[in-house]
RNA sequence: GCCGGAGUGGCGGAACUGGCAGACGCGCUGGACUCAAAAUCCAGUUCUCGCAAGAGAGUGUGGGUUCGACUCCCUCCUCCGGCACCA
């Protein structure tokens, strides 16, 4: 018998799946199901790495297991193709982006073949396929024909919201008759409701590289690559009204079965607070300042009221001659921004907020400010107070104004710090005493010089002060969310096209149906254009069209040949989509991706997703937590809006959801040299480290000694040059040198990298797979080992010859009983005297082996991989130990096996049992355990006195209580141990231990 | 700063519901096989003392609850992650 040779039988597996469609998913309604989910991978041109895998892997076992168990289990993969890393390759290799994808996914899905995952293939979708995107694009125009109803608490097509105009039953904004609007007067009415529409909103336009860039390309307000100046700027984008369904979004998290953590993030990012909107009158009579509070108990405090430097008050045309034109009088020099008037002043700083980016107004918090020359009038107690503009209040969140009340408020403490603005206490720590405390006091108390409020606590307050508010029409409860609404539109090439048109009045229509997908043109030059124009605006002959409406009042559009009679000229929409788009709905693809017809057919989504009162959706999503809030709270809109339309069978698309903890690079010991080479400990050097290029051109750590700022460089040292002393690592060469030791993230430029391929190559996918699950916990971060992969091969190999035999045992060890007796599995009777052991080590097997299905069984089911390894590890060596192994315990051992290491126990099934009806050992069903051939029949209880342990003893299994305290105390070393103390209290812990208490 | 999560041998980790701490694997030490090495197999491996039998200590720190705590409660420390002028 030939050893274990992975690469042999894992291609022979691998092609023999594929040719079988052994894992293909099939709808049977005899069968409950099973979804389980893989975030689907960016195809980028490095290739797959080992974090890949992990969460793969675990899927996959899931869903191998389900499968034996009798689901009909869907576990599908595919490809998020659209995206920038591809159109900056293909800037730079002069190639279209359509060529490096497909070439990027074919390298992908062979090396996610070369892993053996139970993927149905025949379901693979390609976010950059003209037939996934054009459901993309339908599923972005039913957003658009959507409005959210607020009494309702859902979405509704805007033909209800027409219906409900043209019959009166809702009025319209400016209060006009829906019947007297033109055509174009009537789709600009609609497209304030529509939950995709077009706003003017600050994008980071970056001049020196002609595009614009996402918050995470800019870096200290200049950009990532090339570093040039970025600035703010307004632009008209595509949003998408996520804000709408914040309390839906917030709702829903509720029954989701996802780390808390996770949920805890989305949470925070909805961002959720409670309070009151409260109007405050200028003083010079034009209108009003509306503000959000969440402390409307101490607007008595308020004292000065700031808005934000974008605030329309201050930078709209309209609202600029509303700023005096001289100072007030008494205004102190230090309001005026060294201007000569508010206008100038209020500009300048305009002017210079905007310049700052994002990170730099983290990163100074200390106050600026100006005084815009208005006053505002406190509408409960009468103070006239000034207005300010300041960076520190941001425009997107609320109404972009705030009241001030600076005992209250570290932030407006600060301020009014900053520009000696009077602070009035309205809040005490304690009920008795008056002004007790330092200020700000921003935690609840009770209120004081507060009129009305005076004396009640905090949270009674707020209500008391909510009530007033409405009673005297000055205010109102209300619920504010930090989340903003999705920009949706790139200036990018290579994302989907949105299927829409603007037509010479300004106004924009939606494709019609017939008329998707709307392919993305073939353009030569798909370079960002330099000017604010995005690349499409190049495909003159694509972007110029003729458009027949249809009679609908919302408006359809049918692109017909110029010069058509009746067509409007029009021109397309010229952005594209985010690379959020594809995925945001790709799970449902997979259950119906052939479907010419439909996105995904209802009869298909309500077998996978189940649904009704049940909740439904993927029943298990397994991926990095990079996409809390992003991925997840996007696909988690979508679905909702298309649950609203009816279009999906259920609330939420992902019941379960686990997250895989990073793997790191292998650990690294490093000590710190000074430039004469002597070494120095880490406790001596600047925690935060540097890096620069070595001598060999591998990037090496820098510091500096903490004393004299002497520069210092990092060494790689090997495990077998330190030792630990105490809590730290030191050198074995001087054990007053503390090294470092670390594990980092990969990466291409610290050259830590682990490339499954080569994994592979060295020791089998099996070996992969299995030690990626060996690792630890699949939650948690933990460091690659190569020793650790060698680890998981050697039992690997040790499985093998235990099961075939080696060279210094031959021929299998595998042995049945028939009525001729104990043969061997190739069919060799057995001698007398083998046929004995062989009885006998079968019996000893028993108990291991229903032991090992319940806990492997139990333990793929809490995802704890790690510990279902470790058994079959020790199964392994028992079996070792013996001289036969029963075809029982091998045929257990082998079937749960497979979804770990399915190559391997797909080669050793196929050679044990040539002759058996399954073609597959994934085929065999899941093994039972018998609960009452787990237990011995005798126990060894530990004894403890006061909690000490003090002996064992043996007893039956059955023994009940008494006899097992009889046992104890009969016990010689026990009864030496209690040295004749009376016994003041026994407990017996069944079958787990016994304390006698003295 | 705010909010989460985690601290167990030389290393990754196990202990699922408060009940024998350290399973399994790596590494290391010794032995067998070999002319030798690799591979493989066997034994040992938390720390301290002891030739040994054994004794004592031990799950980041300090305290508490309990017959009994890695597990529950409080304090502090360290590390990791998220958010960060959100009114």
């Amino acid at each position: 018998m030939s050893g274990y040779n992975p690469h042999a039988i894992e291609k022979k597996w691998q092609a023999r799946w594929l040719a079988e469609k052994t894992f293909a998913s099939t709808r049977e309604s005899a069968k409950p199901k099973y979804y389980a989910l893989d975030m689907f991978p960016y195809p980028s041109g490095e290739g797959l790495h080992v974090g890949h895998p992990e969460g793969y892997t675990a899927s996959d076992i899931v869903a191998r297991y389900k499968r034996a168990c009798g689901y009909a289990v869907m576990h599908p993969m595919g490809w998020d193709a659209f995206g920038l890393p591809a159109e900056q390759y293909a800037l730079k290799t002069n190639t279209h982006p359509q060529v490096i994808t497909q070439k990027n996914i074919e390298r992908f899905r062979a090396q996610l073949q070369a892993i053996g995952f139970s993927y149905d293939w025949d379901r693979q979708v390609n976010t950059t396929d003209p037939d996934y995107y054009r459901w993309t694009q339908w599923i972005f125009l039913q957003l658009f024909d959507t409005w959210f109803d607020e009494t309702q608490n859902r979405g509704r097509p805007i033909a209800e919201l027409i219906s409900e105009f043209a019959a009166g039953k809702r009025a319209l904004p400016a209060g006009q008759s829906w019947d007297k609007l033109t055509a174009t007067e009537q789709r600009q009415v609609l497209s304030d409701y529509r939950l995709a529409y077009l706003a003017e909103v600050p994008v980071n336009w970056c001049p020196g590289l002609g595009t614009v860039l996402a918050n995470e390309e800019v870096i200290d307000g200049k950009s990532e690559v090339g570093g040039f100046l970025v600035e703010r700027r307004p632009m008209r984008q595509w949003m998408l009204r996520i804000t709408a369904y914040a309390q839906r979004l917030l709702d829903g998290l509720a029954d989701l079965e996802w780390p808390e953590s996770l949920k805890l993030m989305q949470r925070n990012w909805i961002g959720r607070s409670e309070g009151a909107e409260v109007e405050f009158l200028l003083e010079n009579g034009h209108g009003r300042l509306t503000v959000f509070t969440t402390r409307p108990d101490t607007l008595f405090g308020a004292t000065y009221m700031v808005i934000a430097p974008e605030h329309p008050l201050i930078s709209n045309a309209q609202g600029n001659h509303q700023l005096p034109a001289q100072w007030p009088a008494a205004t102190p020099e230090a309001w005026r921004y060294n201007s000569a008037s508010p206008a100038a002043a209020v500009a300048a700083y305009q002017k210079w907020a905007a310049g700052r980016s994002d990170r730099q107004r983290q990163e100074d918090t200390g106050k600026t400010g100006v005084f815009t020359g208005l006053y505002a009038i406190n509408p409960v107690q009468g103070a006239r107070i000034p207005i300010f503009a300041s960076d520190y209040v941001l425009m997107g969140y609320g109404s972009g104004a705030i009241m001030a009340v600076p005992a209250h408020d570290e932030r407006d403490f600060e301020f009014a710090g900053v520009f000696g603005l009077p602070i009035t206490r309205v809040v005490s720590a304690d009920a008795g005493i008056g002004d007790a405390g330092r200020l700000p006091l921003c935690d609840p108390g009770y209120a004081v010089n507060s009129g009305l409020l005076d004396g009640m606590p905090t949270a009674e307050a707020k209500a008391r002060m909510i009530n007033y508010l409405e009673e005297k029409s000055l205010g109102r409860r209300r619920v504010q969310y930090k989340l903003r609404d999705w920009l949706f539109s790139r200036q990018r090439y290579w994302g989907e096209p949105f299927p829409l048109v603007h037509l010479e009045d300004g106004t924009t229509v939606a494709l019609a149906d017939d008329q998707l997908p709307v392919r993305l043109p073939p353009l030569d030059d798909f370079k960002p254009t330099g000017t604010m124009e995005p690349p499409l605006s190049k495909a003159q002959g694509w972007r110029d069209v003729a458009v027949l409406l249809d009679g609908s009042a919302a408006g359809r559009a049918r692109i017909v040949p110029a010069g058509t009679h009746g067509a409007k000229v029009a021109r397309r929409e010229l952005n594209t989509m985010p690379q959020w788009a594809g995925s945001c709905w790709y799970y449902l693809r997979y259950m119906d991706p052939r479907n010419s017809q439909e996105f995904c057919s209802m009869a298909e989504q309500r077998y996978w997703l189940g649904g009704g009162a049940g909740g439904g959706g993927v029943d298990l999503y397994i991926g990095g937590v990079e996409h809390a809030v992003l991925h997840l709270l996007y696909s988690r809109f979508w679905h909702k809006v298309l649950f609203d339309r009816g279009l999906v069978a259920c609330a939420e698309p992902f019941a379960k959801l686990v997250n895989q903890g990073l793997i790191l690079g292998e650990a690294e010991f490093t000590a710190f040299a000074a430039a004469d080479g002597r070494y120095v400990s880490t406790g001596d050097i600047e925690p935060d480290w540097g890096t620069q290029i070595g001598p060999d051109g591998r990037p090496q750590h820098t510091s500096r000694i903490r004393s004299s700022g002497e520069l210092v460089v990092g060494r790689a040292l090997e495990a077998k040059d330190v030792e630990k002393r105490g809590e730290a690592f030191v050198l074995k060469s001087d054990p007053n040198i503390q090294v470092d030791a670390r594990s980092f993230k990969m990466s291409k430029s610290r050259g830590n990298v682990v490339n499954p391929d080569d994994v592979i190559a060295d020791y089998g996918a099996d070996s992969l797979r299995l030690f990626e699950m060996f690792m630890g916990p699949l939650e948690q971060v933990k460091p690659w080992s190569t020793a650790g992969v060698e680890g998981v091969y050697r039992f690997l190999q040790r499985l093998w010859r235990n099961l075939l035999g080696s060279d210094d045992n031959p021929g299998p060890r595998v042995a049945a009983a028939d009525a001729a007796g104990w043969k061997r599995i190739d069919g060799t009777l057995l001698s007398a005297q083998e046929q004995q052991q062989a009885a006998e080590d079968a019996a000893a097997a028993i108990r291991h082996t229903h032991r090992l299905v319940r806990k492997v069984t139990g333990d793929i089911e809490r995802l704890s991989f790690n510990t279902a390894i470790s058994a079959m590890m020790e199964f392994n060596n028992t079996l070792a130990k013996l001289r036969w192994v029963s075809a029982d315990a091998a045929a257990a051992l082998v079937r749960v096996l497979e979804p770990f290491a399915p190559h391997i126990a797909e080669e050793l099934y196929s050679q044990l049992w040539p002759q058996s009806q399954a073609a597959s050992v994934s085929l065999v069903p899941w093994p039972r355990w018998d609960e009452a051939l787990c237990v011995d029949a005798e126990l060894e209880v530990p004894v403890q006195i006061s909690g000490k342990l003090s002996g064992r003893v043996k007893v039956p299994a059955q023994a009940d209580e008494d006899a097992v305290f009889a046992a104890a105390l009969a016990d010689e070393g026990v009864q030496a141990k209690l040295a004749g103390r009376p016994v003041k209290k026994k407990i017996y812990v069944k079958g787990r231990m016994v304390n006698l208490v003295v």
